[in-house]
Order: structure tokens, then C-alpha cells, then sequence
DNA sequence: AGCATATTTGACTAATTTACCAAGAAGAAT
DNA sequence: ATTCTTCTTGGTAAATTAGTCAAATATGCT
């Protein structure tokens, strides 16, 4: 990494701020199998649909999903496939910690 | 990505909330270059010394950073080098959007 | 037109997060 | 001992965010 600009970092911070909800993290995970409805969603995520409406909007906005409006439904899909990349690098953080935690009671 | 866990959804959330910040984004970066004392950074990042203070306890307690003291400072590290990984793959995602952003211009 | 379904938006509340200030703690220097 | 430096912590005010309910919008159906 080199000389990373104030904007840039507040870029990259909103990016992540994004991904620091579990509600959202579901709906993305949801939708990694595929295009959802957001009644689909709602459903998955046991939340109400206003709710997930919401958070719909705040992904979009952030790029990291795609709209498509046909007939009385609004269908969501994966704009951003790094998003998963992401979530494993940290899952194996979180896995590497756990692992650490264990070797250190053994 | 497999089935995900409510919990292992926490925890990643979690992971990436501490990531959602400017001024922690600015610490780790200055961190990749080595080792600094809290003043460092303070001089590094143009906020308060509380501030700062608080941001590393912020950083520590998610396993990010190392704490070493010595005398009397104390001398953060990076704890989880998988976190500059991340940032690359969303400072990638964000240069193709703006690619997109401008192809669309043209 | 009138009703039903799907989704978004606005107003409001509660909870969380950030930054600031002042005070505290720990070590080094005199 | 006391004073200086470095760092952490507690209290608090301001800002942001998540959630809920009710109302609005948009489309499809009869």
C-alpha cells in the first residue's frame, strides 16, 4: 500500500461501515446463491420488511448491490463480488484467533 | 462460502466495524511501515492524544494490533496483516467503480 | 375504478459511536 | 519527593445509525 489520501481512506472506511452489519451480511450472503425479491430477504433474515427495505438501500447506494424492477417486485443481486474475498480473509482471521486461543489453554 | 452461523455473522460485522474509521484506517496504515510509539501516530494523524489512545484500545481489544510497553510509551504493531489484503481488494473495488464511472462519462 | 400485493419513505425513538475535556496512573528524570 | 512525559480512563455532549410504525407509491388484478 502506498501514500493513501484522506479521501481515499474515508472511501475505503464507508466500505466497510457497510459491511459491519450482520443483517446486511446475511442479505449478502443470502444473494450470493442468486438474484433475491426483497420479500425473499425478509424471510431470510427474519427482520421486518421495512427494515430490510432500508438496508437494501444503503447497500445499493454503496454500489455493492443492483436494482431490478420487474412487475410488482424489486429484485437484488450481488454488484460487488469482492464483498465474498472480503469475508473470507476475515473469517480466516477469526479462525487463525480461535485456533491461537485453543493452542493457549492446551 | 458455506452456511453462515448467526455468530460467525457477529463476528465478522464486528470485524469490519472496526475497520469503518478514517482515523484507525490512517493508525494500521502508519503501522505497516513498523512498530510506533502512541505519540507517533498522534503526530502521524492530526487528532487528539486521548483520541488516538482510545482508537488503539479500540484496535487491541479486536486483535488488530500488538501492545508493547516499554518504559514509558507504549509501542503498537500490526497484529492481523491480513487487514492490508482487505483494504486492497476494496480500494480495487472502488477504482473500478470510478472506471465505470467514467467510461460512462465518455 | 377499486382492491390487493410489493416495496419505499418519513417521522420518531432508542442505542451506538465519536470526540473532547479533565483527571488519573505509570515510569523516568532531576 | 516532585516534576515531567507518555499514555489511559471516565464523564459527557453531539452525531450517526438501527429499528418501528404508519403512510405513500407503484404495479397487477378483477
Amino acid at each position: 500500500m502506498k501514500q493513501m489520501s484522506e479521501a481515499l481512506l474515508g472511501e475505503v472506511s464507508q466500505k466497510f461501515k457497510v459491511l459491519s452489519d450482520p443483517i446486511r451480511l446475511r442479505i449478502l450472503h443470502e444473494l450470493q446463491a442468486g438474484e433475491r425479491t426483497v420479500n425473499e430477504l425478509v424471510a431470510a433474515t427474519r427482520s421486518s420488511q421495512p427494515n430490510i427495505s432500508k438496508h437494501l438501500a444503503l447497500l445499493k447506494t454503496a454500489g455493492l448491490v443492483h436494482r431490478r424492477k420487474q412487475g410488482n417486485q424489486a429484485y437484488f443481486s450481488i454488484a460487488a463480488p469482492y464483498i465474498f474475498e472480503l469475508c473470507d480473509i476475515v473469517c480466516g482471521g477469526i479462525a487463525e484467533e480461535l485456533e491461537k486461543k485453543n493452542q493457549s489453554l492446551a
